[in-house]
DNA sequence: GTGCAACCTCAAGCTAAGTTGAGGTCAAGC
DNA sequence: GCTTGACCTCAACTTAGCTTGAGGTTGCAC
């Protein structure tokens, strides 16, 4: 039973990424393909499950820097496992979790200034330090650090 | 009593946006501020609010463009009033259930994920259609289009 | 009347996440 | 052995949301 290799067009069929997307997420450091002796590259089948993880990730609103921390966990001698992966997605539950636990106290403040029709920087709990919203995600510098 | 105007370095101050910026944001017109003689910017009181509203729209993933189709539904003659404001705080309010609602679907999908560790483009419920997060607000192009 | 900070404009640069294009190579079928 | 499509590299362009810098003006205080 060989590795089998799949090329960079059929990865990019299997995941719906781009060409160009996948050669820059090598640039990244997102992926390691072989080369063959003519320097095209060579996926391993478990790179589908790869991209997957970063389209998920990213829809999660992660940066692809964060993505590859998360990835470089996967052990790098042998493919990684079902538990390896469910390791790094727990993980990422953990985020979602965040993201929905702030996206909650917000809308809560939110309705406060409905309340009281404030929007003003002076009385507004939005301005307030505990509430900056990790939603800063891919994108531009940050807005209210 | 006049309508009391603030130079561009004290509305800076006021809200924490750097000078900059608000030159920035009047280019994309959600700012009008008036001009001294000199040529020199003065907004109205009034202008902190709208800077402010600015800036939780921001943080509620919005990008400058839908945050001034809202700023524009603001009354031109009159200043808004604090039922205007209120209007579209409502609206948003609208907006960050829709995200705590996907957010939520997202991590239920990812909990029946971990559960078999699929992360599969085949089987995996994260990649069906009907689940694209509305995550992207500002940033780069979408991903799962 | 001069000095200084705060203001002005306009152009260029930055980051993220890619895409597009030019110009060239590889591999497989006929 | 040649054509064709898939692949290669490298540089430049894109959008959003700004910042930085150069070079010049305003306005207030002393």
């Amino acid at each position: 039973m060989q590795p089998q290799f799949i090329g960079i067009g059929e990865l990019a069929r299997r995941t719906g990424v781009a060409v160009s997307a996948l050669r820059f997420y090598e640039d990244k450091g997102l992926l390691n393909p072989l080369r063959t002796g003519g320097n095209q590259r060579k996926y391993l089948r478990g790179d589908i499950r790869r991209v997957s993880f970063i389209l998920i990730a990213q829809k999660l609103g992660l940066g692809l820097a964060e993505i590859e921390a998360h990835l470089a966990e996967l052990p790098l001698g042998r493919n990684p496992t079902l538990s390896d992966w469910q390791k790094i997605s727990r993980a990422m539950r953990g985020a979602i979790d965040e993201k929905i636990n702030l996206l909650t106290r917000t809308r809560n403040q939110l309705d406060q200034c409905i309340g009281c029709g404030c929007l003003s920087l002076a009385k507004c709990q939005l301005y307030n330090k505990d509430d900056k919203l990790g939603l800063k995600g891919p994108g531009p510098r940050a807005v209210l650090d």
